[in-house]
Order: C-alpha cells, then structure tokens, then sequence
DNA sequence: CGGGTCATTATGTCTAGACATAATAATCAA
DNA sequence: TTGATTATTATGTCTAGACATAATGACCCG
C-alpha cells in the first residue's frame, strides 16, 4: 500500500462521507496501524491532501476534512508560442510599437516603479506586440519593461517574443497574475480586428526580480478565449 | 538546514542562472552531500520544485531546470458568500427561478446527461439564482441539477445556496472549471441591472459523482470581477 | 545493421525510529 | 478568578538504509 492508495482511500472515504465534513478523522499512527504500513507513508498522503484543500491539519488538534472545501485547482500559466503551437497552428509575432517613455501611473504602481510626487519619475520600454495563429490574431500584448534588466545592445524584440526572451535570461523572483473580462480598448480592438468594446479576456502580469521590477504585461486574448483546468 | 532552506536555495540558484533553464543539475546524493544532510530531504525539496513547474525530473536521466519554465499556479475556486463576506459586506441570495425541464444540448453533452438521438432525454432540476453584496448584484449563477441526487423533500433553495448544500450533502469525485469572457446575455443582463453584451467574466463548472453527474453551472459574476493570484 | 537483452543509474518510495514544534489541557500560584 | 507554567499530544521533519522503477546506454546476436 503506496502513499497514493492512502490518499485515495482517504479522500473517496471523505467522498463518500465516512468521514463528514468538518469532522475529525483519526490521527497518522492510527491510520498507519490499519493500513499497516509506516507513519511516515500515512504523513505523505495527508501532507497531499492539505495541500489540497482537502482536509485541514494543526499540531496536537489533529486533522479534520475542511468543512468548506474551498478547493484549490492548478493550472500552467500559458505561454503564449507553446499554445498555439499545440493546437496545431503557426506561430507568429509581429511587434507594432517600440519606445521608451514614462508608464502610465497604474503601471507604476503595480509595479512600484519610482515616483517624483505624484510623477512617474523614470522611462520604460514600451513593447506592443501581437500574436499571431496561424495569420490570425491571437493575442495582443502590451508590455512595460525595466530597461536596467536588458543589455546594451538590447536584443531584438521583433524576432522573439519578450516572454521568452525574459524567462530565458533574466532572473526573477516573485510575480502575480490576474485574470479579468473587459471591453476591449480602441487601439488593441484596431490591432485585432475585433469591434470596439467587446468583450475580451485579459490576463494581467506583474514580474519583480530580486531589487527591481522586471515587466509588466496585459495580454489580451481573442474572443472565444477559454482557460480551463481539472479540479 | 531543512528541506524548505533546500528548496529555496535551490531555486535561488535557478533564478540567479547558476543553473540555466534547460541544465542538469546536480544529484540528489551530491546535494546531500553539499548540504550536508540526507538524501531525502533533498528529495523533498526537490519534489517540492518539480510540482510547481521550476525543474523537471526523470528517473536516471536526472533533474534539470525547465527550459520554458511553465510556471504553474494555484487559486482557491471562489465560494461567493465567503467570498462577499471576505470583503466586509453582507451576504444574500435571492432565487429568481426553480423549474424541473430538459437541459439544452450544451450542458447536457459536457455532463454527459443522457440522450435519446439527438434529443436530451431526462430532466433535470434549473436554478437560477442571484447573489447579492450588501444588496447590489454580485453573481448571476444558473444551474442545472441531477435531481437524482437530491433527497426528497427537496432543501428549500431560497434559505441556502446551492453550492454551499451540495458541498455539505453529495459526494463528488471529479470535476472541471473553465473562465472566460462573454458578452452578458439579456436575461442575466436583465437581472444584474447591465447593457445586454456588456463585457462580463465567466466561471463554468462541472462536477460528477461516482456515477452519475452531479451539476453543471455558470456563474456571471459583475463587471470589475478580477480572479487574482501569486505566482 | 537491426533488434533484443541486460547492466547501470538517478529518481521514487518505504521503513523505523528519533526529535522538533505548535497548540491545547491541566496545574499551580498570586 | 485570573494568569503563568508545565505536561501532553498530534503533526512536522529528519535520518540512514533499503528496495522499486524507469530510462538509458552498452552489449551481444542474428
């Protein structure tokens, strides 16, 4: 009997509501006594379920199956070429705008940019970019990056994507991620062929490295844009 | 040193391109040694990184650093009245519909509710609910029922949420959850107080039992909605 | 040269036992 | 009664060693 039969047993015991919500169920040495098997292996398959949201564990109080199961999913934070690619269809990039100039306050702030007062206080690479699946929108991206991270020459955002340009050469840290539904802005509508205001799933980015920012990005995705995962 | 000073000192390395995306890093017996500590704490460590997406592991080919790191994340799926709660406000729900009718051929196929030819050939029970946040609409849910799964007399839907009976009352096995956005449709636009169309974030959920399915539903949450996360 | 077999190797898992830690309960003192 | 101290207990972690398993490469044979 293998740590992953236990967590099976456990959680179809939950299921099936031998074991209800909110109740105790009994403690590791008891678990392994009638399994049969060590501590240790019983500790592996508990440790899993937490971790799931499954059940809830605390020190000398014992474990009990949470009683609201906010259940926790997981899902692969999408790259945008490997997506495409996996559907069968032909990538592309086209880069529509490259600058550098002072990001607009929100960003700064999300990204705890440096500010004079109520001024943003220095200049960020501005990168718009679109990808393409096989010719047709598939995303548009538009970028803010921390130009103290690139090397001089800076390398050439029209023929790879900043994405992996960054993941593959700067180090980070920390990050978060938020999804949202909006009416799509003028100019991405324009550069997506898409009707002014329609509703677009975005995907908004924030990247720090160890001192600094590292990017900010919103990705929006063409209509019909679904993420998905398995509970 | 514990298996949590492992994993971050590993993934520091990672991250200041010790170990580039795409190399082999040491073993876990080389590490242990390093380290100075067992085998199987570097294991957990390292098991640690590899379900989060930062290495990749195979048996004698050794553990290297992803080359695209798909960084993979987590969230805690929403349950609304914490959610609304959460925030300071004052939970309430209100059921605008309940009838026991044909499920339309969409919901049915993702269930895999039966079907007689191309037609769907049981019932099963719609609600159609409102959730309220200190009395403005915060999510419009419309959800359809395996009534099989429900005891007779049926909870009265009005006093609780059907999520919320269904977590504490049905075992479930598996399920699936997708966001998307769409343009509000007239009637959710209707009882949300929105533009019909107007751009609104979408969660969709399926969840079967041991062998029959359990429900299908579709939550409209209101504009503004941002599903959030750490990376 | 092609294909099957076997040895090698790194990860994956298990065990028994030990100690650490957090949280609660019981006890004792002011 | 209240507050501080101590004991208890279930989980959390670590160790050393063992065996299991998957993947690879080397070898051998037809």
């Amino acid at each position: 009997m293998g740590w992953e039969e236990v967590r099976d047993t456990v959680l179809s015991r939950i299921r099936a509501r031998i074991w209800a919500p909110g109740a105790l169920i009994p403690g590791e040495e008891a678990l392994a006594v009638e399994f049969g098997i060590a501590r240790a292996t019983v500790n592996r398959a508990l440790t899993e379920l937490a971790r799931s949201g499954v059940i809830e564990r605390k020190r000398r109080a014992g474990t009990r199956v949470a009683a609201l199961p906010i259940r926790r999913a997981t899902f692969d934070i999408p790259v945008i070429r490997a997506e495409v690619q996996g559907r069968g269809q032909a990538y592309a990039i086209r880069l529509i705008r490259q600058e550098q100039s002072r990001p607009p306050l929100d960003v700064a702030l999300r990204l705890g940019w440096p500010l004079s007062g109520a001024e943003v206080s220095g200049a960020m690479l501005c990168l718009e970019t679109l990808h393409l699946a096989d010719g047709a929108p598939f995303a548009h991206e538009l970028r803010w990056l921390n130009p103290a991270v690139l090397p001089d020459p800076r390398p050439d955002f029209t023929a790879i994507s900043a994405n992996e340009w960054l993941v593959a050469h700067v180090p980070f840290v920390t990050g978060d991620i938020a999804f949202s539904a909006e009416p799509a802005a003028p100019e991405v509508a324009a550069a997506m062929g898409l009707a002014p205001g329609a509703p677009v799933f975005v995907t908004e980015r924030c990247t720090w490295g160890e001192r600094a920012p590292v990017t900010w990005v919103r990705l929006t995705h063409a209509p019909g844009y679904r993420l998905q995962t398995v509970i």
